[in-house]
DNA sequence: ACCCAGGATCTAC
DNA sequence: GTAGATCATGGG
């Protein structure tokens, strides 16, 4: 990978598979959002990265190659090579053959488990612009400020401790005493996901479904886009839309979908789904 | 007014 | 263990 290094930044010249759009908007991430130019500004970890593609050329500021090396590089899993992902899985099947071709570049981030696991509580039953608004409330209503309008996510001993009333401000619906629960169990250490990450998955997933909030989908969400499980198809709405339209002769009911996928796509069955997600929001399936 | 959104929970059988 | 109702909230 060629890194050149700036005062103010970072570029990476002549870097494939990165599609900012695709990447960002495919529902796997609430806090990126896309400026004027094209650009996105995200907060992670309570780092704000402004990050834009030039032709093969990926610019990300502020940040410097201390902090590029301990936070970006993971968050985006630069090292994996997602061009050679793509010509294994190419030709295997013709719907995702249409997919990756109009997800171009999609990459799956590697997130933080206590954000992740918040996030997807709040998405139960939710859509994913309120999603948005939802998390973007809470990070400034109980979150650190970074500078400007810019908040982390708060972190769970800034969660626990808020009223109920408080998070009922933020707009979480019925979803927040899970939210507040699910806080004071991270905050006393009930669970430890990072305990957890090298656990094979029907253990992880036993004790992600202890907490509140946390069903099946959920928990499988945030091993996918947390604990490293690439293998994990989460079974939403979206989905379901394409196993009833595209693959209703293969998969007869939906809790059969997660071993039919793993068995024709293995250990990349996690970036298939959403693959298949991102397409089936913008396209085929749009109403 | 009704239906839906990256579903989970509670109850009843 | 599973079918059905209920759950806040905002947008279409």
């Amino acid at each position: 990978m060629d890194i050149k290094s700036y005062k103010t930044g970072i570029v990476i010249k002549n870097y494939k598979h990165f599609n900012l759009e695709t990447t960002f908007e495919s529902g796997q991430c609430f806090r990126w959002n896309k400026n004027d130019d094209g650009s996105y500004i995200g907060i992670v970890t309570g780092k704000v990265l402004n990050i834009k593609r030039l032709d093969n050329d990926i610019f990300m500021y502020p940040t410097n190659k201390a902090e590029f090396n301990s936070l970006w590089m993971n968050y985006f899993d630069l090292n994996k090579d997602y061009c050679k992902i793509d010509k294994e899985l190419i030709g295997k099947d013709e719907y995702l053959d249409e997919a990756l071709k109009f997800s171009n570049g999609l990459r799956l981030l590697r997130q933080d488990p206590w954000e992740t696991t918040v996030s997807f509580i709040i998405s139960a039953n939710n859509n994913i612009p309120r999603i948005k608004n939802i998390i973007e409330n809470i990070s400034k209503a109980f979150g650190t400020h970074i500078y400007d309008d810019y908040y982390a996510f708060p972190l769970p001993d800034q969660l626990s401790n808020v009223g109920i009333e408080m998070l009922r401000e933020c707009g979480l619906g019925y979803r927040d005493k899970y939210v507040l629960q699910t806080a004071k169990d991270f905050y006393e250490k009930k669970i430890d996901l990072n305990k957890l990450k090298g656990k094979p998955i029907n253990e992880v997933k036993k004790e992600l479904v202890l907490l509140k909030g946390v069903g099946e989908k959920v928990a499988e969400c945030i091993m996918l886009f947390s604990l490293d499980k690439e293998e994990v198809i989460p079974i939403d709405t979206w989905v379901k839309k394409i196993i009833d339209v595209f693959y209703s002769d293969e998969i007869k009911e939906y809790k059969d979908a997660n071993e039919f996928f793993y068995r024709k796509y293995g250990k990349y069955s996690g970036y298939v789904q959403q693959v298949l997600f991102y397409w089936a929001r913008q396209t085929e399936l749009k109403r």
